[in-house]
DNA sequence: ACCCAGGGTCATA
DNA sequence: TATGACCATGGG
């Protein structure tokens, strides 16, 4: 049976040579926009959208706040639900003035920081620990359906469910104290790590993993 | 011409 | 609590 940090360690070294790009160099203020417009969409769509909200310089809470819905929603088309998802910014910004402003929002500690993010309208579970994990640099381990896909074909986890909850409880205590340094860095390349694999390896309707080094370990993989 | 993507909300039973 | 409709654009 393999351990969390085993499979973390195989799916590091299979996409090193990659060159992934993701977040954490990038503007904590873009990072959560994204968070919250790549919802159930395809990321080449929300980089379209970043594009254009980057265009307009509205990478802050403070001019994005000027903005009016019209606007917003045509910055924001491109990354599809573009109305929804201009309810959802907007809640957010709400959010972010009644704690003091962006920076401060996000200078809470997760515990309770969390809770005020589930209680904003279009941020739930998943979103809430992406900003948490990715924004705020803050430990918080992200569940998405690429994890609970991959781990489920793998044979790991709670596999009959795919509440967002167990999943978190089960990395959690599996990682435990499997690690060394800081959580932080571990959980947001474990994810990270997790979703550029599935982008490349798990199309949803195939019945198990690619050609990958996991395949090895997939209880579907053929006998080689 | 489908299929679906790094979810969340709301209505119904 | 557990499903299902709905949101909506762009890439494969």
């Amino acid at each position: 049976m393999q351990t969390l940090i085993d499979v973390y360690r195989q799916l590091d070294v299979m996409h090193a040579w990659r060159g992934w790009h993701w977040w954490p160099d990038a503007d904590p203020f873009e990072v959560t926009v994204g968070c919250i417009l790549v919802q159930n969409t395809a990321w080449t769509n929300v980089e379209h959208a970043l594009q254009r909200l980057r265009a307009a310089n509205a990478f802050s809470a403070a001019v994005m706040d000027t903005l009016s819905d019209n606007e917003l929603e045509e910055l924001v088309r491109p990354s599809g639900q573009y109305r929804q998802k201009t309810r959802k910014l907007r809640a957010f910004l709400d959010l972010a003035r009644k704690r003091g402003g962006f920076e401060s929002l996000l200078a809470t500690p997760a515990n309770e920081l969390r809770p005020l993010l589930l209680g904003t309208f279009g941020i739930g579970p998943e979103t809430a620990d992406a900003i948490i994990c990715y924004a705020a640099r803050q430990p918080a381990f992200v569940i998405d359906a690429y994890t609970m896909r991959i781990f489920g074909r793998l044979g790991i986890g709670p596999v009959k469910s795919s509440d967002y909850h167990e999943w978190q409880r089960f990395f959690l205590e599996g990682l435990g104290d499997a690690h060394d340094g800081d959580p932080r860095d571990l959980f947001a390349r474990y994810h990270a790590l997790v979703v550029l694999h599935a982008k490349h390896f798990c199309r949803k309707r195939a019945p198990r993993c690619g050609d990958c080094s996991l395949a090895a370990w997939c209880p579907f993989a053929e006998p080689g």
